[in-house]
DNA sequence: TAAATCTACGTAGTTAACTACATAAATGCA
DNA sequence: TGCATTTATGTAGTTAACTACGTAGATTTA
């Protein structure tokens, strides 16, 4: 593993998954360790909906970042769990409106020192020289400047 | 997409592996652009075999950086398209060796040129304050040191 | 040297995201 | 007001990695 390192163009994103797998896994048993059944994954959907409690499937997609499709199936998971349910919405009958169960609240409210002790423990973690949100931000930042293709033409064409 | 980037300890994967997906996809029609037909995953095993002429199947896994069953799966699509060949290790009678076709070394002869201005644009891209890579390897290194669950342990044990 | 263990490879099935497409309701406009 | 377009949701299928497990050959050890 040190061939590709060096010219670095891919397996970023390998490592990345890897990384995120590995804090999902050690999540689950954080929660664990404080009798809470909990998915990582689910987060974005349940603290979208506790700081605002009434969302349409696309308006909770655009919160947490994903595409419908994924979140979708996020829900049809939570639903399952009883931890949040749905409405139509009388005024537009396409919309899905979703909101927390009362189950779904009262477990947030299990999370919240959980949720306090994660973000101590992963501050820690990517608290180093390069701070990796950071850099993912500022990489998201130049592609919207420029795209890679866009680069490699313009250095194709000098 | 505002609420979650502030507690931050998800959506870090997601987002790398979208844009590694853009990256893919630029890569991709790059090649393109030099009447190329290669994908980028391909990269990796391609280059570790054209500086180590002949590895076994776990071998290369190891050299970049995969599981030997996402290995396979890459070595199974490159057979197909005759840029490897793979014999029978006759030492031992378990391990295949994997070796570039003809048809291989001279695709990476072509490739030589577009590699170069690939580096060129992504070293610009991540070439920012947080560089990318760096943070990448050094959080893997606050890990090996603990775990994210060791240290949320500790957190909750203060 | 036979049995137990280890190693290499392969297959099957899972996961968590995605894109593409379909349908129904709402909106805009001629 | 009726048709065209847009928007919201849902479904199906894809992708690129993974883990778990099985088998066959090689190695170690009692």
């Amino acid at each position: 593993m040190n061939v590709i390192d060096q010219s670095g163009i891919l397996g970023i994103a390998t490592r990345l998954q890897r990384l995120s797998d590995r804090l999902r896994k050690d999540g689950l048993l954080i929660y664990k360790d404080h009798d809470i059944d909990f998915e990582p994954k689910w987060f974005p959907v349940i603290y979208s909906l506790h700081v605002k409690p009434l969302l349409s499937v696309v308006e909770l997609a655009h919160e947490i970042g994903y595409t419908h499709p994924s979140t979708i199936s996020l829900l049809k998971e939570l639903e399952e769990q009883n931890l949040i349910r749905s409405v139509k919405d009388t005024a537009d009958e396409r919309r899905r409106l979703v909101q927390l169960t009362h189950k779904g609240s009262a477990l947030i409210e299990r999370m919240k020192p959980v949720w306090e002790i994660m973000i101590t423990a992963f501050t820690a973690l990517v608290d180093t020289k390069n701070n990796l949100m950071q850099a993912i931000i500022e990489v998201e930042e130049q592609l919207e400047k420029q795209s890679f293709l866009q680069r490699a033409r313009a250095t194709a064409d000098l």
